[in-house]
DNA sequence: GTGGTCTAGACCACC
DNA sequence: GTGGTCTAGACCACG
């Protein structure tokens, strides 16, 4: 697991950051309970202050995304679903209508989209069906 | 048009402006060459201050969606896909990565994605297959 | 709207104030779109660090509790209940639990805890049935 | 009586046993004078390290909950109400006000939580009313 | 003016 | 050793 960031970018480091991890489970290279390094560890890492490390590990717990045991350290969550139907619905519409815009001022064909959009597919770790 | 602010969000002003302008281009609620209010008068209407409706404008100049202009106003200026095809791509998969990432957070499966995008992309205005 | 801290307390500052703040809603003492004062001034009557009521103010933000406008100082928000009623159920199950067994290890009878409940619930805000 | 730890929780290990053993005295599941397995058989049984638990017996002797007889082991001590009804009443108002700030941040209303207080009621052991 | 981010460095609780 | 909290003080973005 590699994370880099980038100082100069106008989006805040422990941002960068958050999104990494989050893209990172969601691809299935981070697994659930894995351990991640610990705060001091990743901070000397990166070279940045602890605090920012720990605000990010703190927001991913909040999201569900992680989980931290005191005295052991920082592991990937259990995958878990608490959102309204209706409101998960809602907040992807929102990053699709995103995607959408940007192919268009990019010139991309509506087929170009939906087949970048099945072969990206193969490269997540979606939820077992059967569960 | 209709544009729409909410104040409560996170994301300031000028970017929900910018974000649904670009957008509207997008889905084809704004033509090339159709002309936008002025600042003033959008300032007017939408009770914000009209540099923050400069600002916008300016913006998306930049970004060669619309265009100024002197004496005669803000148009929506010809889409231009100036780009290398390989930046175009990349840009593209930041933000296809994204809506995958949030995908799977929120618990959809595979299938879903793909229908829903299948179904998305009807809704935007793509450019002619021909060109 | 007065806040008290104990600094000796084994509870974090901050939670004492997000308790303190969550509960002032819940009981209609802040109203919607009230605004709450700015992270200076809270901080300088409070005599905490700043960052400790910026703090308060993010994670409540984050619990949909309050929202802020950049610049402008944070308010209450419009409630909403965005969680899967399994998801509120259970949350809700512990905190009753836990309030029975203080109930029993303090002596109280069953009578006097319903009519306790009874009572209090006259002093909160409940959500507007019709909505 | 089966104790169950979560280790992903952010309630440290001894606090979640001692909350499950107060409760499981509260439902009448431990009752008074039963006997408690050992230190070194909690610990072993529950993978966790004796000093944990060791804590977790002292602070419930502490709080009158069990009582520990040398060389005998740890029992469920006798109820006892000590302290006066104005403390009594002070410390489970905490409780109820938690309860209910989290139901109304649920979205649950005033019917739904008295029925649920109702229904909760029956599953505890309250002490007899003619003492 | 408002809040948001980051650093440096201290102290505490948990295991 | 682990993470969590708090302070002090700097700098930036927003309106």
């Amino acid at each position: 697991m590699e994370l880099r960031i980038n100082p100069a970018s106008r989006t805040p480091i422990y941002r960068q950051l958050t999104e990494q991890l989050r893209e990172a489970v969601a691809r299935g290279k981070l697994r659930t309970g894995e351990r991640l390094p610990s705060v001091r560890e990743l901070a000397g890492e990166l070279v940045v202050n602890p605090n920012t490390i720990a605000r990010v590990y703190t927001e991913l717990e909040r999201e569900g995304v992680l989980n931290t045991r005191a005295g052991l350290g920082v592991f990937v969550a259990q995958p878990q679903a608490e959102l309204t139907r209706r409101v998960r619905r809602q907040r992807l519409q929102k990053v699709l209508d995103r995607f959408m815009t940007e192919a268009v001022h990019l010139g991309f064909s509506a087929e170009e989209v939906v087949s970048l959009v099945e072969q990206g597919v193969k490269e997540f770790s979606w939820p077992s069906t059967d569960q």
